[in-house]
Parts: structure tokens; sequence; C-alpha cells
RNA sequence: GCGCGCUUAGCUCAGUGGUAGAGCGACCCGUUUACACCGGGUAGGUCCAGGGUUCGAAUCCUUGAGCGCGCACCA
């Protein structure tokens, strides 16, 4: 045995050379793994955005897949974990269109192709970082399958997906309330929106004989329909359909009487007028009704010509002049400052989102929820933790349906005809349909691009290959889907949806939902904030295995955790535990006959029926992804059990010499050797770099049999 | 408003019916060749509060308080 360890333990020198040598090794690859290996254990890896580096939370979900992975190709699975690489259409688009603007460019007015393959170059360049990187984190993903969301075979069938579902009646062009981002000039769909609650006045009007109140007068111009509850005694002598003259802003308008239930009687004077173009419950009053609709405000967020002489205002502008107006025409009440509400923002810009009513796809969500429902209903989904079971089911009993239409250039096309003149719409997907099959005028080619979510929502399936490659029909459905419990909306039910939808089954038996990694205090992550912890930096300070195991021991699932850097600091100092310990075993042992297990003493047998016991109790943990415990296990037992008694007492016995001296040198070695495989998982570079040692030369840990 | 959590040692958090745990931090002692990236030891907790179930509750039930998160509404 070679005993020529360095002290201490070295990482940088280490993990490059590891990582070369498993992917040489082709173990990565189920195919190429040894034995005979019947069960698959799949994952797809949630594929990291190629739009920058990565960040803590890639660590994590990095690390735990990778446990997952790396324990089960030990216990002789065809263990595969498929990497993936996410174009992520919106945020990508939102990362390019601030490097435009350092330069003093502007993605509007720019050739749509050249924006795409500028944003093209941008997104590959950073996908090569970002492969680097998980690769740095000792990820054993097999690349040879990686999947781009914008490989051709992807966007194809993500097409066929849109057709299919369009011809079952799932997909429908509408025209509806959508969340249109005036700064992004893109729809965004419910679960792209956040409410932050704001202070604003709120203004109290004269609307003919009623008092309306409003924190939004520069909607209110074409306001010409009333609404109050029927059954609200107060305003009983006004009856349905009643026209009513109205000195209203610019001038006097008729005003029609409605009756709604959708009014809550104590909220303000009970009485509101509507604005169905940029307002969902107006919009619904509007459509039960069947009232009109008009546009107030354009989409770059001016008034319009109907606001009169405030047409072409922005409304921060307008709003004070309006309100001036109004008071001089005596229409305004009362002003009641400080006004708490919550309004709907972007969630990456932070603008106001403006309702409008557009032309869109959508996808009509309750059948495919009701699918979804029923897998889980019937167990055929677990979450860990269990409680997201519910989160699951409460959010999909209560979707709506699904806007997919984006204006953005960067995403799959989606693949239709639109008449201009009747506003038809319909799937083409070889670009064949030249006139509107509704009204013979001449189609055109939509320009919008899909929500990432419709494709990514597939990916499962997509990344096997789906319908024709071998590999769906051996790996799907998966086994685990790992991702951050900030997805169990935007994310995990439209993987469940597509996957029952398009292939009949579940697309992954089990969701594990990891927390989020915030800063030491607790605090999330942001660049402004400046608490930003980069993976790669604490990787290079500690050593990989360090952080790896610092981010896990003692992190619940589902549980956000605080990351310090005394933490991965503690654990670096386990992995010099570990190289040190090795070495005291290799050169105790290295003159020892240990082929065949040798008679043991009494105490030595006691120590290896607690060192089984660890085992099971381990791999029960591993089992039933309890990693926060199975981690602090096997570090308590190989520090404070292994290292800080075993060790002690074996240097006595070994002192002494003799029959005991062997039991003692056999039991180290059994232990040490049992201990870097229940760590390999975890720990992969150190205990791969000192197997070679205490094994065969040439035998590598990541496929050695787990023990039992 | 609805829903989901959390409240345990100075800090971060495990534990989830049977005499209170870890990591980090603090304090004291110790350089006996695996390791000072170490070893030995010490201090520190009415397990948020009240009520209940039980032989027994940090753990189960119930009420309440505080905190966090999600969803929805807000004319």
């Amino acid at each position: 045995m070679d005993v020529k360890f360095e002290k201490p333990y070295d990482p940088k020198e280490v993990e490059e050379k590891i990582y070369r040598k498993w992917e040489e090794s082709g173990f990565f690859n189920p195919e190429k793994l040894p034995g005979k290996r019947e069960k698959p254990f799949t994952i797809i890896m949630p594929p990291p955005n190629a739009n920058g580096h990565l960040h803590a939370g890639h660590a994590l979900f990095i690390t735990l897949e990778d446990i997952m992975t790396r324990f089960e190709r030990m216990r002789g699975k065809k263990a595969l974990w498929v990497p993936g690489a996410d174009h992520a259409g919106f945020e990508t688009q939102i990362v390019y269109e601030r490097e435009l603007e350092k330069q003093g460019r502007s993605r509007f007015g720019m050739d749509p192709k050249q924006l795409y393959d500028e944003i093209l170059a941008f997104t590959l360049e950073n996908k090569k970082n970002m492969e680097t990187e998980v690769r740095a984190m000792g990820a054993s993903c097999d690349w040879s399958r990686e999947k781009f969301t914008l490989d051709q075979d992807v966007i194809s069938e993500t097409q066929r997906t849109f057709k299919q579902m369009y011809d079952d009646g799932l997909v429908y062009r509408g025209s509806r309330i959508i969340n249109w981002c005036p700064k992004h000039q893109t729809s965004l769909s419910d679960v792209e929106t956040e409410f932050k609650e704001q202070a604003d006045p709120f203004y109290y009007i004269k609307y003919g004989p009623f008092t309306i109140a409003t924190a939004r007068p520069e909607t209110k111009f074409g306001d010409k329909y009333v609404v109050m509850h029927p059954d609200d005694e107060r305003y009983k002598e006004y009856k349905e359909g009643q026209k009513l003259e109205v000195d209203w802003m610019n001038g006097k308008i008729t005003a029609t009487v409605i009756k709604d239930e959708a009014i809550d009687m104590a909220f303000g004077t009970g009485v509101m007028t509507i604005t169905p173009w940029h307002d969902q419950t107006d919009f619904d009053i509007a459509e039960r009704h069947n009232l009109d609709k008009e546009q107030i405000i354009d989409w770059r967020g001016k008034l319009l010509p109907i606001a009169g002489e405030f047409a072409g205002m922005k409304i921060n502008e307008a709003r004070p002049k309006i309100i001036e107006k109004l008071k001089e025409k005596g229409l305004l009440i009362k002003v009641e400052e400080n006004y708490k509400h919550n309004v709907k923002v972007c969630y990456k810009c932070g603008t106001a989102i403006e309702p409008q009513i557009k032309d869109q796809w959508f996808v009509k969500m309750k059948p495919l929820a009701k699918m979804a429902i029923d897998a889980v209903e019937a167990g055929k989904i677990k979450f860990t933790p269990e409680n997201y079971k519910k989160i699951f089911l409460y959010w999909m009993e209560n979707t709506l349906d699904w806007n997919i239409s984006r204006q953005i250039v960067w995403g799959i096309p989606i693949p239709a005809k639109l008449c201009p003149k009747c506003k038809t719409g319909v799937p083409d997907l070889d670009d064949s349909i030249k006139t509107c099959p509704a009204c013979g005028g001449a189609a055109e080619k939509d320009p919008d691009t899909f929500d990432t979510w419709f494709s990514s929502g597939q990916w499962p399936y997509l990344v096997l290959g789906y319908p024709e490659s071998p590999d769906f029909k051996n790996f799907y459905p998966t086994d685990v889907m790992e991702t951050g419990h900030d997805l169990i909306f935007r994310w995990v039910p439209r993987m469940v949806i597509f996957g029952l939808y398009r292939t009949g089954k579940v697309p992954f038996h089990t969701v594990y939902l990891h927390g989020l990694v915030n800063d030491v205090k607790g605090k999330k992550m942001s660049k402004s904030k400046g608490n930003v912890i980069n993976p790669l930096e604490l990787s290079k300070k500690y050593g990989t295995d360090a952080l790896r195991i610092g981010l896990v021991v003692g992190n619940t699932p589902g549980t956000d955790l605080a990351l310090s850097e005394d933490r991965i600091r503690g654990y670096k100092n386990f992995a010099n535990k570990i190289w040190n310990v090795s070495r005291f075993v290799l050169t105790n042992t290295e003159e020892a006959d240990l082929s065949s297990k040798p008679e043991l003493t009494e105490e030595d047998k006691k120590i290896l029926d607690e060192l089984k016991t660890t085992v099971t109790d381990v791999t029960q943990d591993m089992e039933n992804f309890r990693y926060y415990i199975a981690a602090e296990k096997i570090y308590h037992y190989f520090w404070h059990t292994f290292a800080d008694k075993i060790i002690e007492e074996a240097k006595n016995k070994i002192k002494a010499g003799g029959a005991e001296k062997l039991s003692a040198q056999w039991a180290i070695f059994e232990i040490l050797t049992t201990a870097l495989k229940l760590l390999h998982p975890f720990m992969p570079f150190i205990t791969e770099e000192i197997w070679p040692h205490v094994s065969k030369p040439g035998n590598m840990l990541i496929v050695e049999k787990y023990p039992d």
C-alpha cells in the first residue's frame, strides 16, 4: 500500500484530476457502468439558466441530486442524471436588455432576427461557463445526454404539443385580460407577477348622484357603467339598465346602472364604476352583462385620446393634473391619504402591471389540473416534505387559464397563423396555411414566442427524447424531481400536467423540494444588497467536498438555509480529518496481512457491530431522502466515534501486538473503507482520492458497492 | 381573508411519545509523531404561553401570542 499522502489535504490539487478521471471512466453514463444493472434510477436536472454564473442555490441542488445519483449508482442501479441548460426566455432577454442598455442600445427598433442572434451568442457563451461550474461541484451527470432548451428536437416537440392541445380543445385564442408589463412590452402569466404593498391617496369622486372611490383616477375617463350590489338597500331606487346623465371628467356622459354581486357592499360607498379594459374584476362584470370595453391606456402606459387634453401623458404625470381638474369641476369630494393597497408588479423590474385586453393563446387549465390532482391523490407522486402535497393540490384546485403568448423574441416561436381581420388564430406546424380558415383573408405568422414554462414544463420527457428515443422507454417516468420550493407553482404542476397529457404517465414519482439558500442572517441573497455568496469561491477556499456537506448537514427539505462561511470552514476541517485518519490507518496496517478475516477480540466485534448499526441507520435515512441527518450521523460517527475513540484505543492494541493487534488492524481498516463508501455521495472528491490507497490501484469508489 | 410553516443552548438549526442534541461561538486545560484544520473538559435551555389526552408530552390534540412564507382581493 502506498501511503505517500501529503498533509494537510489540499482540494485544489485533487478535484480537477478526480473529475477528469470520472469523466474518462464513462461511469456517468448508465450504459457504461460495470456489472449487470437492471433497475434504472433517473433524475432530470433542472436546467440552470445559461445567462450567468452558478449561485448558492445551484450548488445546493447539484449537491443533493449528485448525492441521490451516487448513492443509487453505488447500490447497483442504472443511474442516470441528465444535465441541461435553459435559454430562460424572458429572464435571459432581460439580462441581455441590460447589456444593451449599458451600450446605449435598446431592443425596441432592433431587427428581431439580429436580436435573437445576439442573445443566442450571449447565451452559448454563458452556457459554457455554467457547465464548467457544474463540473466543479462534482456533478456526476451524463454530459453525453445534455440538452439545451432550444435544441431543435425540443422546439419541434414543444410545438407539436401546442398543436395537439389546440386540436383537443385545450388551447384557445382569446381576447382576455392579461398582465402587461409596460417596461418589458410583453404579457406575463400570473406566476410572473408579484404584489407590492403601496400607500397611495384614495380619491372620492362625485359620479352623478353617487360617490365612487378610486386610487386610479386616470383610468376613469371612459367609465360609463355604474355598478352596485343587487341587494344593496341604499341604492334600490336605481334599476338595472337605468340611464343617467352624469357630468364627468370631460363633460356630460350617459351612465348605465348595472347590478352585480361582485360588489362588496361594505367597501367604500358600495358603488363603483368600471374600466373593463384595465381591470380583471371589471372585465368579468363586463363579460357577464355584455358591456362595451374601451382601452384608456396604451401599451406604453400613456393615455389615449379618450382622455382629452391628457392624451399622450404618462400615468404618473397625468394623475395630479387630473385631480386638479376634478377639483376645479367640483367633482372631488375628499381624499384619503395613505390608502394601503396591493399593486401588481412585474416580478423582474417591479414596474406596475397594467392589465390590458389582448388577443393571446391560452391553455384551458381545469381539465388538465384535474388529471394532476387525480394522479397526486392516487399517490403516484410523493412530496418531500409531505406538506407540499397540500400546497400543490390547493393550487391545482384554484388554477386559472394560462396565457402562453409572450411578446419577446428569445424563445420558441408559437407555430401559428393569425388573421388580422377577424382575429382567428390557428396552429400551423409546417408553415402551410396562407389564408384565414374563418374569413379567407391573408393569414400572418404569429410573431410571439411561448412562455418558457410551456416548454420547460415538458422538460422531463423532452430530455429523454420523447417519443422515439430508447432513453424515453428505459428511463421514463423518472424517479425524483429535485428543485427549489419556490418552483412548486411555477414549474412542478406544469411538468405533471404535460407529462400526464402527452405520455399518459407522471413524469416523476417523487418531488423533493429544497429550501432557498440565504445569507448568514437568513436574508435573501441579492446583488443589490451585496450579500451574495459565490459557491465557486467557497469551493476554492474550502474545497468542494466541504461546501457540499456543509450545504447538506442539518438542511431539512423545504426549509431555507442561512449559509455561513464558518459552517463550510468546519467541514473543511472534517475533510482534513478524513485525510489524516486515512493516513493513520494506512501506515498502521501497511505490513499487516488483511487478506482474510482474523480472529477478532470481543471488543472489536462489538465495534464492528456498532459500525453495522450505523450503516443500516444511515442507509435508511438515505433511502428516505433524509440527507440532512444521514450526513450528520456519518460525520459524527467518523469523527467522534471512529477517530476520537476507536482509533485512540487501537493505538494501544497495536502496541500490544499479537492477535489483539491484528484484530484492531482489521477493525480500523474495515471501518475506514466502509466509512469512505458512506461518505462518497456527500464528499466524492476526497473519498475517491483516497480509495486507490485502501483498495487496489485503479479501482474507483464511484462504482464500489454501497455497504449493507 | 384563505392556506402552509416556524417558535428548542449566545447564533444557525436537528430531534417529534420514554432521563434535552449537533455545528459554530464562549471558557478552562493539554503540543503523548494521523490530525493544533487537534485532543480533553466546563458553562449555557421552566423545549413561546395556557388548557387537554397519557403512567409519561419538546414531541399528540386544543386555544392564544409572536414571526415567516404563499395565494387571493382590494372599486
